[in-house]
DNA sequence: TGATTTATGGATCGATTAGTATATAATTAA
DNA sequence: TTAATTATATACTAATCGATCCATAAATCA
């Protein structure tokens, strides 16, 4: 059933995507209502918030997108058909895969796009902030499983763990924006990932 | 001999200091002048261009007093005295131990303060870019110090090493900002350094 | 048709941005 | 004392920020 009013001149879809390549390259602050209008459709200012509200509750819609989008290279966190190795592996490859795509820009909106900010924006850090925790609790979670069924020694440290594989994924993005090839990075998650083997062996 | 004219109000010195500290906060375009000015003795918009020609300017002059700061625990890499396995090891302790202090802003300034921005300052994404290619360097430089004096196998993919170790530094950054305590990456170093004795057996 | 609903273009809002102009204050040198 | 030098306070600029107002256009519904 059609809606009633005036038809909307520009495709939503389509202009939260250009606001989401947007904001990834530039970050939230960084990244001005008239840029946005123009990549958006060159839609006007009463247009972009009768459709969108402000450019924060754009920001949050983008930042979902990108989750439910790009963001899915690290949903085999959570794949229970591979190994919680092969899991943390694929999802490094596939992350390194995907930031370096020079189709869009490179490294991760969720890492880049607001992890500094003005002080009165704090809660827009927030919001990327909260993301980053989910997916290392997913990782947490899969490391966790590695350990339940054998994998890994009950010894095993989860957080510590944890960490190491965290922070060598978020380095990925530094990495990515500083023009580092796929090739290159995808060799050294080959040699990191070696260090499964070492946790395995502790115990 | 002192200087001629009416001597200026505040420290300079300690205005760079508090003005480092603000872009380690907010990062470099989310730091108005308003901000800058008030953290820096509250000094007149006419003294701070007086003193510091611009906004830009001020912000290298704040990067080369946080590399000649801060910025100091990557000093390691260089230091002959240690193995190099040791000054990779060194490095990335200190860097954690600086980054998770409590006393200024978390993370590392070079890594977060302008990884992304508006499209017409690119070059002041550049300043910061280049900071990180002299320390990725001097990362390579160890490393292939190892190769040289034969602690590594001569067969050793330097730049996929480098990116190992680079990558996970790095992250170290997006961990302290997310307020992962430094005992925890701390431990997480250990494990990771395991790597070094891998690359070693890989002959 | 006429009422209702929604989106549009265009003008504009007050606040804030980085940066400047000008006159004066405070120092040293001659 | 006077000149030269430098920093100051104050007022101000043009541009841009995110956001709003309002009249009108374009659709559906009754």
């Amino acid at each position: 059933m059609a809606r009633t009013g005036r038809p909307r001149i520009f495709d939503r879809d389509e202009a939260v995507l250009q606001a989401m390549l947007l904001f990834w390259e530039q970050g939230f602050e960084a990244t001005s209502l008239l840029q946005l209008r123009a990549v958006m459709g060159d839609i006007s200012a009463a247009s972009f918030y009768a459709a969108f509200e402000s450019k924060e509750a754009l920001y949050k819609e983008v930042v979902e997108r990108y989750m439910n989008t790009f963001g899915r290279v690290t949903k085999s966190f959570s794949d229970l058909a591979l190994s919680p190795k092969e899991a943390i592996e694929t999802t490094l490859r596939s992350t390194a895969k995907m930031q370096t795509d020079s189709a869009h820009p490179s490294g991760c909106l969720i890492v880049l796009s607001a992890t500094t900010c003005s002080s009165k924006n704090n809660h827009i850090r927030d919001i990327a902030a909260e993301k980053r925790k989910l997916t290392r609790n997913r990782l947490q979670d899969c490391i966790r499983r590695a350990v339940d069924i054998g994998e890994l020694p009950a010894s095993t440290d989860i957080d510590m763990l944890t960490t190491v594989f965290d922070t060598f994924m978020q380095g990925i993005s530094t990495q990515a924006r500083d023009g580092v090839p796929f090739e290159t990075i995808d060799q050294a998650i080959t040699k990191f990932m070696e260090i499964w083997n070492l946790v395995r062996q502790s115990a």
